[in-house]
Order: C-alpha cells, then sequence, then structure tokens
RNA sequence: GCCUCCGUAGCUCAGUGGAUAGAGCAACGGCCUUCUAAUCCGUUGGUCGCAGGUUCGAAUCCUGCCGGGGGCACCA
C-alpha cells in the first residue's frame, strides 16, 4: 500500500460518500469530482497520528453540508476495511489517521529493490515538451560563482523534470553577436600582439593567456595586424571566442551540467536562404499580428498590450537590432521548435526582463501563463562576502571544482529554492561530518553498501522476504520514507524545486542511521541468520536505492565507500 | 517613486491553508565488547519582523507598515 494508492482509495470513497449523500446533485451541477490530488495523504510529524492522514473530510465537510468529524468518521470506516490498512482513527478536527499492516508497508522494501533505477519515476508530466535554458553566460570569460548557481539547480530541474516524464531540452543561449564580443576581440588581439590594453578591455588574465593560444593558433598575426587590422580582429576574436567556449563546455561536463543545446544568436542575424534573417522574419511575424509600430526612427513592440510596463524597441536610432529583438526571434525560435513550456532561469538581476519575455510570448499568440516561465533566483555570496566584479572576489567555476569537489558545490546549491538567499561556505562543505549534508547523504549510502558487502561475507542473502517482520519502530519510519519518495519526484518536478529532493535525502538518511542502530542486518556473535535478517537486507538495499536515485536527480555521485 | 525577493531557534536554513512550527550546527549531558561511534540518544533553545483582515483553522493567502537584497537602458 502506497500513499497514492491510499489516496486513490480516499477519493473514490470520498466520492462514494457525496454521491449518496447529496444524490448526485453536487455533479449534475458540475460540482467537483474528487481526485486523489484533493485525497492526499501526509505524513504525520507525530508518530502517534498514524503512518498517513489525510485532510479530505475537513475540506470536503462544507461541500457536502456535514460536520467534519462525522464525515471523517463515516470515511474511515471505509478505508479501515481496505486490504493493507490496520487502522483508521478520527482525530483533532477531523483528520482521519491511517495505520498500515506491517506487511503492507513492508512491500515497499522488495517494490524499490525491484524497480531499481526507475523507482521513484512517475509519469504526472508526460506528453510535455519542455525547453529549459539556463546559465546562458556570454563567451567572453570563463565561468564563474555568478553562473555556479544557476547551472546546478538548471541540470536538477532538468532531471526532475525528466523523472516526472517530461521531455525536455536544456538550452545555452550563446551571446556571440554584438558589442561585447567586439571588446572581447580587440582584448585579446592586443593581448596577442603583447599590445597595451585598449582603454575597454576586459580585465583578467585569462585574456593574457587567450592571446598567447591565439598566438600560437596564428603565427601570421602581427603580420596579418600590420597590412589589415580589421581581418586580423576578426581571426583572432573568432579564434578566442571558439577556445572560450571550448572551455565553457568543458568546465559544465566537469561539473556534471549537460545541455543539449547550444544556441548561437549569430544565427538569429544571419540571412537565411530568402535573403531575410530570423530578427528580421520575427519582426516581420509581430508586425502582422499588429503588435510592431515605428516612431521616432525606431521599430517599437508594443510589450505594454502585455502587461509589460513599457514598450520596447527593436532597433537602435542606428538601425541596429537591440539585444530584445534576437530574444523575441529566439523565443519564436522555441516556439517553432515545437516546445510548449519554455522555462528561462534567470539571476535576480534580471528580473525586470520578465515582463517583456512574457510579452513576446503574449504577442506571439503563446499563453502567458501556461507556454513560459520565467524562474528567479537569487544570488550567491561567498563566505558571506558579495560577489561583485568591481571588489575583483569573483571566483571560477574552475576554482570551485578543485577547491570543493563537484558533489559537494552542486548539492549545496541546490540544496536551497532558488528565491533563497544562499551563502558558500567553503569549510562547511569541505567537513566530513554531519554538519555538511552531502556527506551526511554520501555517507549513508555508502554505509548502505558497506552493510551489503558484510552481509554477503556473513551469509545473509535475499532469499526470503517477510516484510511483517518489519514491525521496529525506526523500520515503520524509515518505510515511511522509502513510500514518500515517489510524491516528493512528483512534487519537485511541478514546483520545479530541487531542493526537495535534497531536503527528503537528509530525511531518510537520518532515519536510515537511526534504524541502523538499532536493527541489525547481520546477527551478532554469530548468532543463526533468520528470515528477518534477510528482509532487513531487502530494506537496507532499498535504502540505498533511493538514495542513488534521489543523489542522481541533483547531479551528485552515490561512492560505494568513503 | 514603482516592481520583485527575503525576514522562522544563538548561527545557516526547511516548512504545497492543517494537529504540539522542524533539521543541521552551536551549548550541555550520555552510548564503542560495533553490520565503520564520520553514526546514534537526551536536554536547552521561538512574540514565525509589526499591525490588521480572510476562515472551522494562517509561518503559509490579502492589505498596510518596518528592515534588508536586487531591479527599473534605443547596455550586453
Amino acid at each position: 500500500m502506497t500513499p497514492q494508492e491510499l489516496a486513490d482509495r480516499l477519493a473514490r470513497i470520498l466520492a462514494d460518500i457525496i454521491s449518496e449523500h447529496g444524490r448526485g446533485s453536487d455533479r449534475d451541477a458540475g460540482g467537483p469530482d474528487v481526485t486523489s490530488a484533493d485525497t492526499a495523504v501526509e505524513r504525520p510529524k507525530n508518530r502517534e497520528h498514524g503512518d498517513w492522514a489525510s485532510n479530505a473530510a475537513m475540506k470536503f465537510a462544507k461541500r457536502v453540508g456535514a460536520n467534519p468529524r462525522e464525515l471523517a468518521q463515516r470515511i474511515a470506516e471505509r478505508i479501515e476495511a481496505v486490504d493493507g490498512v490496520a487502522r483508521a482513527e478520527v482525530a483533532g478536527p477531523g483528520f482521519i489517521n491511517i495505520t498500515l499492516d506491517a506487511a503492507s508497508a513492508g512491500e515497499t522494501a522488495r517494490r524499490v529493490v525491484e524497480q531499481g533505477d526507475a523507482y521513484g519515476r512517475g509519469d504526472s508530466l508526460v506528453g510535455q515538451r519542455i525547453n529549459l535554458e539556463f546559465v546562458s553566460a556570454n563567451p567572453t570569460g570563463p565561468l564563474h560563482l555568478g553562473h555556479t548557481r544557476w547551472a546546478a539547480l538548471g541540470d536538477s530541474i532538468s532531471r526532475v523534470l525528466r523523472a516526472a516524464g517530461a521531455d525536455v531540452v536544456n538550452e545555452y543561449y550563446i551571446n556571440d553577436a554584438g558589442s561585447q564580443m567586439n571588446k572581447f576581440g580587440r582584448s585579446v588581439l592586443a593581448a596577442a600582439l603583447g599590445e597595451d590594453a585598449p582603454e575597454d578591455a576586459y580585465p583578467g588574465e585569462y585574456i593574457q593567456q587567450l592571446g598567447r593560444r591565439v598566438r600560437e593558433q596564428l603565427p601570421e598575426l602581427p603580420e596579418l595586424a600590420a597590412a589589415d587590422r580589421d581581418r586580423a580582429l576578426d581571426l583572432a576574436q573568432e579564434a578566442a571566442y571558439q577556445r572560450q567556449l571550448a572551455e565553457i563546455k568543458d568546465s559544465l561536463e566537469r561539473f556534471n551540467v549537460h545541455f543539449d543545446v547550444y544556441f548561437s544568436e549569430r544565427t538569429l542575424h544571419a540571412a537565411e536562404a530568402d535573403g531575410t534573417s530570423p530578427i528580421e522574419a520575427a519582426i516581420g511575424r509581430l508586425r502582422e499580428q499588429g503588435h510592431v509600430y515605428e516612431e521616432d526612427g525606431a521599430i517599437w513592440v508594443r510589450t505594454t498590450d502585455f502587461g509589460d510596463d513599457k514598450d520596447r524597441v527593436f532597433t537602435r536610432g542606428n538601425g541596429v537590432f537591440t539585444y530584445f529583438a534576437a530574444d523575441a526571434a529566439y523565443y519564436l525560435s522555441k516556439k517553432d521548435r515545437g516546445f510548449g513550456e519554455k522555462i528561462y532561469l534567470l539571476g535576480a538581476d534580471h528580473h525586470g526582463y520578465i515582463g517583456r519575455l512574457t510579452a513576446i510570448a503574449g504577442a506571439a499568440g503563446d499563453d502567458v501563463e501556461a507556454d513560459i516561465t520565467v524562474l528567479i533566483g537569487q544570488l550567491v555570496n561567498l563566505n558571506g562576502a558579495r560577489l561583485s566584479k568591481r571588489a575583483g572576489n569573483i571566483v571560477e567555476l574552475d576554482d570551485l571544482l578543485e577547491w570543493l569537489g563537484s558533489d559537494a558545490l552542486r548539492y549545496w546549491l541546490a540544496r536551497y529554492p532558488a528565491d533563497s538567499p544562499l551563502s558558500l561556505d567553503g569549510e562547511k562543505l569541505r567537513s566530513r561530518t554531519n554538519d555538511n549534508p552531502v556527506f551526511t547523504v554520501q555517507y549513508a549510502h555508502a554505509r548502505t553498501r558497506a552493510v551489503d558487502r558484510n552481509a554477503a561475507a556473513a551469509g545473509v542473502d535475499r532469499s526470503a522476504f517477510d516484510p511483517s517482520l518489519l514491525t521496529h519502530e525506526t523500520e515503520t519510519e524509515l518505510l515511511g520514507r522509502l513510500q514518500e519518495y515517489p510524491g516528493i519526484v512528483a512534487g519537485a518536478a511541478e514546483l520545479r524545486e530541487p531542493h526537495r529532493i535534497a531536503r527528503y535525502l537528509e530525511e531518510l538518511a537520518g532515519a536510515f542511521h537511526r534504524w541502523y542502530d538499532n536493527c541489525r542486518v547481520i546477527p551478532q556473535g554469530g548468532a543463526a541468520v533468520e528470515d528477518l535478517h534477510r528482509t532487513r537486507l531487502w530494506l537496507n538495499d532499498a535504502v540505498g536505492q533511493v538514495i542513488r536515485n534521489g543523489l542522481d536527480l541533483l547531479g551528485v555521485s552515490a561512492p560505494e565507500r568513503l
């Protein structure tokens, strides 16, 4: 009996009661059907409140026109008759507290082991084709801490959405057109030629390194620069860009972050077969829809029709397209490529973009509620010190990986809600105690593996499974946690909040450690191996499996030993 | 000024309208003859920023204040 099955049974029972009681009037009037979402059970904090609790009677009492406790009592009588339910009691203002048979709860251990990697995966988002854009850092320098949170979070969101059945494409938008690229090119060329840096050059040692690389790659650069400076600039800029982009991709792979598509902004500016660029085509399409006008010699889009606080401009006075024009064309590209929901993961410093991005979705004829989601995340602090270019304390992703390792960094960055401020505490992340949550969880996994190895050596195997033997309170607790997992994954996907996975794993790890301290898998002092030990081995392995599955959703490894 | 996020234990933070608001750390006190004591157990610790409102019920939803972060370009 899983919580989901319990919720299904409750929903059916409640629907029956409503139709008997209300003589179907609710349904005839188009009243709401009862779904398992209405009767979802939760794990009570207090053990005396049973294994699972439902507040459905309180929710529906008014609609049924009954007293909550009376309704709860009628539901309780019927759910108690269900196979696998030991007790159902009404408590407080109308809670239904349900206790399962030990055998029914214990079945979970076998189910988890048998389903393996698939345990926790669901189908709540099947059929959804989602574009998830994140990081999208300019290819004019290395990734730094400012990008790192979105890399970890975005990749984990993607994994969670996929676990719920969605078809997700991770996308990185490369701003490889425009003045920043030119500035980058001039900086690198000067470095390559050993010249003084230009007035507005990019700072940083990496520019010098790129300059040396470019010089090696293009030995003819000095001669060329003397003869045709613009040509030399083009070549140097292009070489530096390709090199920097490759390094970004490399860093991301080492961070276990995978993108399916790297989308170049240039392709939006370049003319296609019909002679027009995607940006021009996009403006044309929006013009046909009546959303574009000209004023003061510039082309404008009436984003205020879709809730933006001011209209936006597509061309600057000199006729060059704005960054926003490319954004609009890019949005249409995503739409044309068949994506339903387009998710943008942006830092809080970009929150002013929500209005205009949403407006473009509206102007494109999309549903601004369902087809576009802009997730705004708070910025990261390092040991309490705000990150800023001016203060010169930018930390590169590569440095962080070397210092802390990918696992600790990814886990820490994914364990907080995106809209919560987060600071990176290097000392804590390097510690090997409960102080460090990633360690706690990984250690619990390693411990399940150690038990498994020791069990094999002691002759305890999984040849028997009798779930009715799993009656210790720490076992009931642990089984409850295992049963919760699929619901946690579904919730994390629905809310785009992978931190729920991390928090869950920490609780699971705690429940496992408590169980380990109370219940032996391997008989003590050479005593005989009994079915209880064999059954507990299933439970041990089930916990290891769920920790592996959960850590995988966070892009974190589950070591066999620490 | 407008928009937005945040304010919960000494610290860092969870908490999808439900029961006595939780975790880790810190502080104090316990358990090693061990399937690794890197774990575990106990105690201490709260005006959920403030004030109203909504309802059977509010840390959670609404309004207004207070305090803090971020944003309000024909920049990229």
